[in-house]
DNA sequence: TCGAATTTGTGCGTATGTATC
DNA sequence: GGATACATACGCACAAATTCG
């Protein structure tokens, strides 16, 4: 019986892993063409392309149109904490995660008032589809360059009217859900997240500066009142290179 | 300026997304032969495969290798909350899940004592690396099938020699971390869990029954005592189209 | 029981598009 | 604008799995 011996693309996708760890190659370097690549080790272009796709998707190298393959550069990953401690009156969680890893936080946002909610988002809120929300994008930055994506959904008759309509707009802009919801004399109890694992699509790839496909966590968040009503919904893009999620559980028995 | 059309393998995914939708197929109905559908919209047989990988990789449809290719069942998926109010005295964590949502749980388990551990498992747990440790490794099941895969580590020095040594033996046998190093005078104060987005690999794809890439959560927990000492860690593989997580986080202010 | 036909899955080449320098 | 390099689309050959006569 004769023994199998593993596909060529395999082989080389070795041979470019021991020389990246070795560092024959360091991160930033590009390496050489995959006309090169393939003539040095007596293989078509393809089985090069397919071996470094392979360490692509592992995130090992990182490929550029017109430019060249390049090994990654290892860049620390942002901690975000999730946790009971997590919302602290006047502060917005996501500065603390940036101020913990040592990481300048902030955001861009656009807020759409009056937007009729699809299916899906009327469902998690418990409102009728087509009733109009607050719907908040967002773009949460680390050091400036973009590191999660987030799509936020309030229910409008819920804040309309209110100094606190708009999440990033009034006296309490950027205080949190948490926060502003106080500010109306409404109590959070609760969040439940439910996290995901996809790839990134060709937008979010494009926002967020990464590969193409990348893995990223969708997690779908929602906010209950102390009345078990949902106040808050969003959709959060993490993705898996850029940041590193942590839930903290306590224990009670 | 032509007006560019989209490739002919999106334009075929359409088609079948379409003709999936609007049931002319059944979940579980065999789709015709890749030479047929080709042959149909005037195609390559590779047109269609494209196609088809795409909504695998979507979960829309599922290829069986000989046998053909098959609209996916929607099967229930199982819902696991991972919250404070999770760990019950004398109960087992995956069993509450199950009855939650109407199914049989159960679990498979073999433990290996005085493993060496390896780098990252001693990093996780705060030992030296080759430090011994109790390895279990788990298959839970949902109705006899098996729906999530973890392998747990306890540090052998912490345990060794008590009863509650080897977590699915003894008379604490599938109590569970807390309620076992409770019987040893340890209190578990909090676990920390930190999911991360990948594929699943050939091996775990066999032993869950699922399609060869499909996306997966690979959670790694570890439990700390109230002196903060790790106390077990596991690496947990969810896959996204059998289970859905659910974290559950109380807002304190 | 066994082997042939069918079908999906994999490996790899070529042609073309597109981004970068 | 040309040269270079990666990205995409598609086709062919073959392997592996399944089914069926």
């Amino acid at each position: 019986m004769p023994e199998q011996q593993p596909p060529p693309y395999l082989r080389i996708a070795d041979e470019l892993r021991r020389r990246i760890a070795e560092r024959e190659w360091e991160p930033g370097d590009r390496l050489p063409s995959r006309a090169q690549i393939g003539q040095e080790y007596g293989v078509g272009e393809n089985v090069v392309r397919r071996a470094q796709e392979l360490l692509i998707s592992q995130g090992a190298l990182e490929g550029r149109a017109g430019s060249g393959t390049f090994v990654a550069e290892l860049r620390q990953r942002v901690r975000m904490v999730r946790s009971a401690a997590r919302e602290q009156p006047g502060g917005s969680p996501f500065r603390a995660d940036m101020k913990a890893v040592g990481r300048n936080g902030g955001w861009e946002s656009r807020t759409d008032a009056k937007v009729p909610a699809p299916a899906e988002i009327a469902a998690r809120l418990g409102i009728g589809e087509g009733e109009l929300c607050v719907r908040t994008v967002y773009e949460f930055l680390a050091d400036g360059r973009p590191v999660q994506l987030s799509t936020s959904w309030e229910p409008y008759d819920l804040t309309g009217g209110t100094l606190v309509v708009l999440p990033e707009g009034g006296p309490h802009a950027g205080a949190g859900v948490v926060n502003r919801m106080a500010e109306i004399g409404v109590t959070v109890s609760h969040a439940v997240e439910q996290p995901e694992p996809r790839q990134a699509t060709a937008e979010e790839a494009s926002l967020l500066g990464i590969q193409k496909a990348a893995f990223v966590t969708h997690i779908r968040r929602t906010y209950y009142s102390d009345q078990g009503r949902p106040v808050e919904t969003a959709d959060i893009v993490v993705p898996a290179g850029l940041c590193e999620i942590v839930y903290e559980i306590p224990i009670s028995r």
